[in-house]
DNA sequence: ATCCAGGAACTGT
DNA sequence: ACAGTTCATGGA
């Protein structure tokens, strides 16, 4: 991690390969999007370190990110959790020099690896919010899976209010622990989902589940692991080590985006199916 | 109305 | 192992 602490605001110097403008604009693809705002060009978020909620104001200036605190600014302590965090939601740690090598020989991928150069996996560093976020996905449009995650959060999350707008937290695995099959139908989950959901807050209550269990182990292992809990197939799998646990091999495949993406991409006239050959 | 959506579990062979 | 069915609801 690169960076300097300024006490009142921190500064994070991003490696080479880093566009922040391409960044922001997937984190605003949706205005639907509770848990983060986006306003003259820098991320609201609100962030839980130790018990105290962190409102951060992420910026770019200067060929490095400036994250200031609104509100407060909190202890040496709690900067460096901040900062680190920050580092790894924008996933900084990747070296992208061999991606963009391997990219620049692609057929497929050297126009877009130009056209986006820079754009980095936005990451869901709480495993609980990635695994939830990725169920609540599952087979749905995703204007009605940001309308579940609104309603999700909104109901049990909880919320600082700033200058007339409330930001808010993703729910603790604890509080959704405590929840029955009928809290979440009341939402307009399936049921699947309602117990999908609150297994895994179980499981993660109890210890059995942890990030850091799941970091010690490799693509393999974490796949395995990952698809023995209920409601977690190998899409969902996938999705989580990509966007939660930095596993660089994950490819959710199956992924019906990536595959809207490559039918627009080579104009073709059906989806590619998975045992599609490319000319 | 009909089909599909950032799937997964369940059932039957 | 593999294919077919069910879950459930919003959006186009």
């Amino acid at each position: 991690m690169n960076w300097i602490d300024h006490e009142s605001y921190l500064e994070i110097y991003p490696p080479k390969e880093f566009n922040f403008e391409e960044c922001l604009i997937f984190l605003g693809r949706s205005n639907q999007e509770v848990l983060h705002q986006i306003k003259d060009g820098a991320v609201y978020k609100l962030i839980k370190i130790k018990d105290s909620l962190i409102l951060c104001k992420i910026g770019y200036i200067n060929n490095c990110i400036k994250v200031e605190f609104p509100i407060r600014t909190p202890s040496i302590l709690v900067r460096k959790k901040v900062g680190e965090y920050i580092w790894e939601l924008f996933d900084l740690d990747q070296d992208l020099g061999e991606f963009y090598q391997m990219a620049s020989r692609d057929k497929i991928l050297k126009n877009l690896a130009h056209k986006y150069f820079g754009l980095r996996i936005m990451c869901i560093p709480d495993l609980f919010e990635a695994l939830v976020w990725a169920i609540m996905g599952q087979q749905i449009n995703l204007p009605f899976a940001y309308t579940l995650k609104q309603r999700f959060v909104e109901q049990f999350g909880e919320f600082i209010t700033f200058e007339g707008e409330r930001f808010w937290l993703f729910p603790s695995f604890e509080k959704i622990a405590s929840l029955n099959v009928d809290d979440l139908r009341k939402l307009q989950f399936t049921t699947r989902k309602a117990e999908y959901i609150i297994g895994i807050a179980k499981d993660m209550k109890c210890g059995k589940l942890t990030k850091e269990l799941l970091l010690q182990q490799d693509y393999h292992q974490v796949q395995t692991s990952l698809m023995l809990i209920r409601g977690i197939g190998a899409w969902t799998a996938d999705y989580v080590m990509m966007k939660c646990l930095h596993q660089t091999s994950s490819f959710p495949i199956a992924d019906v985006g990536l595959h809207n993406a490559l039918r627009n991409l080579l104009s073709l006239k059906e989806k590619p199916t998975m045992n599609h050959q490319l000319a």
